[in-house]
DNA sequence: ACCCAGTTACCTGTAAATCGGTAGGTGATG
DNA sequence: CATCACCTACCGATTTACAGGTAACTGGGT
């Protein structure tokens, strides 16, 4: 049981790192301090990864992992299911902190992780876009394509979660999330 | 005139300060390299900011010098002056750069640009209302009050400019912003 | 015109901490 | 006995920041 024991260092090494990151980002976040948190010294952490980037792409994989297979399983999005992704983020600061943390720290150059969030938003916008045409077809109510759609609904959610992290009492955004939604259903009230 | 020259000092530390920033972000910036890009020591840099974190602020209140004057004078926004920031922006990329980075950064942890954007978010939002009634009244074609469109509006201009970052092809950001305000006029192709 | 006292604008030197990473062990497990 | 999990002991680089010095310039009195 050597192996199993292991797995679960491994999975707690990650969900430290999450938490660290998301407290001080990347750069900020030394390999002492998630070793501290998982009460290991900064050299036992470094037996499971064996260079700061190594972590970072193990949380990353693990996120992606995580996002593709819970609720989505490829290409299984609907505008609906989107929405009660806001509503289940809102409830999840901690990840949220981490990615919105990791993703403005990735623009920066030679970020390790911004080939990462490059290829990932390529993807994401994509997805999106078959979201929408699966929602209206070829045309939203507004004339807009869903490949013009896509990056607009896109960066709705993150720029949304910017402010909610900034300010949680300031926006709601689930409610405003729906008040996008209802924008691009053409603006009419819905039943 | 050693007035002068200490002030054109301070600013070319402050333009200094931002590209590094850009580059590294505010944790991956050390005084060093900042110093250096000045032709400086560091320790002749802490002459004239004292800590690391005064630089920042000043680097920060500069900027909303900058952007709280040119062209906007307290409320002096509309629609279509927006349109054209985007536009101006996406000429910048080092500007943007700078304040993605930094925003991404400021939701972690006791960071010292934290407090500066939470303000400034609820100052934005608030403006942002104001133009918005100015352009449509009370009510958007949508349905919407002013203040529920603000987030949204801040948010997809955020948003907009990590995916342009990220990849700077596949994203029109200004094309991108316009589709976004025809879809707040109600959808229709405008004149 | 000249000197002197004070301020400004830096520099060298260094303290003190922290960083990521290597080397080489040790003890338990299989 | 071999492997795995993890530790101690380091190392060199880098970080912010403090101390203290120095040269240039300032304005005011004589």
């Amino acid at each position: 049981m050597v192996r199993a024991r292991s797995e679960e260092r491994r999975a707690d090494i990650l969900r430290a790192a999450l938490e660290v990151i998301a407290e001080r980002g990347y750069r900020g976040a030394s390999l002492g301090s998630v070793a501290e948190r998982v009460g290991l010294t900064q050299q036992g952490l470094l037996h499971y990864f064996p260079t700061k980037e190594a972590l970072l792409v193990a949380v990353l994989e693990e996120r992606d992992r995580w996002d593709t297979s819970g609720g989505r399983d490829r290409e299984g999005w609907r505008l609906d299911l989107l929405e009660s992704l806001v509503e289940y983020n809102a409830m999840r600061p901690g990840i949220v902190q981490t990615f919105s943390a990791l993703l403005g720290e990735s623009v920066t150059d030679g970020h390790p992780a911004r080939e990462f969030f490059t290829e990932r938003y390529a993807l994401v916008r994509a997805n999106m876009a078959q979201v929408l045409r699966l929602e209206f077809g070829d045309r939203l109510p507004s004339g807009l394509s869903p490949e013009r759609a896509a990056p607009l609904l896109t960066a709705v959610m993150d720029g949304l979660q910017y402010q909610w992290l900034l300010d949680p009492a300031a926006v709601d955004m689930p409610a405003a999330f729906r008040d996008f939604l209802r924008l691009l259903h053409g603006g009419e009230p819905r039943p």
